[in-house]
DNA sequence: AAGAAGTACCTTGACAGGAGAGGTATCTTG
DNA sequence: CAAGATACCTCTCCTGTCAAGGTACTTCTT
C-alpha cells in the first residue's frame, strides 16, 4: 500500500456502504475488490475492515448473516439497511464538500 | 462547524505548510484566515492546531520564533523550511491521488 | 473603574479509529 | 503432507483530535 492511511480515514465506512449498496457481500470479497479497483494501491488491513463492520452494525447501519456455504470457508455476508442508505448518502454529500474545501486550502494563491 | 472533522484530518499538516508557503504567519491568524476562507464552515480547534505546530517542528519542517510585537497579545510565527516545502509538495501529491481514488470507492456503479 | 470580549498562547487527559501481531478453520495444489 | 489461499476474529498499542481547563494583555462597553 503506498498512500497513506489517513487520508482514506473518514471513508472507511462510506466505501463499505458503498460497496453494499451494489448487493449483499463479504469482507473478503469487499476486501478484494477494492484492491482490484484501485490497482492494488489500497486495500483494508483486516483489523481495520472488520472493526469498522462492528461499528456498522453497532450504529445499525449494516445487518449481518452468516453464508450456507456447503464448502470453504465460512462467510458472514453484509447487507445494508434504509437507515445506512441514508447516511451513505449524507456521507457522498459530505465528501463533496470537503473535497471543495480541503482543494481550496491546501493549493497556495502565490507560487 | 459543520463539516466532520474526520474528513479533514491527515490534511491539518498540509493546510498549515500551505499557509505558511504564503510567508510567515502565526497560529491565530492562520485559523482565522482558515475559517474565513471556508466561509466559516471550518476551522481547526486549537488544541488541534497547536499540536500539529509541535509535530511539524519536531518533524523539521517549520521553525518558530517569537514576533517582537510591542502591544497586545505575544505572537510565535511559524516559517516553513526546505524540506517542509518537498513534504508539502509530496503532500498534495498524495491528496490527488487519494482524491481519485476515494472518488471511485465511494460512488456506487448500479444506481 | 469594572467587566466582557477579543487577541494569542499553552497543556492535560480522554477518546476513537487504524493497524501490527497474533489466532482459528477449511480447502486446494504441488 | 506442507504451503498457500480463503475467510474469519481479537487484543493491544499508537496517533491525532478535542473538550476543558489555564495564562496574559488590550480594547470596548457600561
Amino acid at each position: 500500500m503506498s498512500i497513506a492511511s489517513d487520508l482514506i480515514r473518514g471513508h472507511t465506512d462510506t466505501i463499505i456502504l458503498a460497496k453494499l449498496i451494489g448487493g449483499d457481500n463479504y469482507g473478503y470479497e469487499i476486501n478484494k475488490s477494492i484492491q482490484q479497483k484501485t490497482g492494488g494501491k489500497y486495500e483494508f488491513k483486516e483489523a481495520t475492515l472488520y472493526t469498522a463492520f462492528r461499528r456498522l452494525e453497532q450504529a445499525g447501519y449494516i445487518s449481518s448473516y452468516w453464508g450456507d456455504e456447503q464448502t470453504g470457508a465460512r462467510r458472514r455476508y453484509y447487507r445494508i439497511t434504509d437507515i445506512g442508505r441514508d447516511s451513505y448518502g449524507e456521507l457522498i454529500r459530505d465528501w463533496h464538500t470537503a473535497k471543495e474545501m480541503i482543494d481550496k486550502l491546501i493549493e497556495t494563491e502565490d507560487m
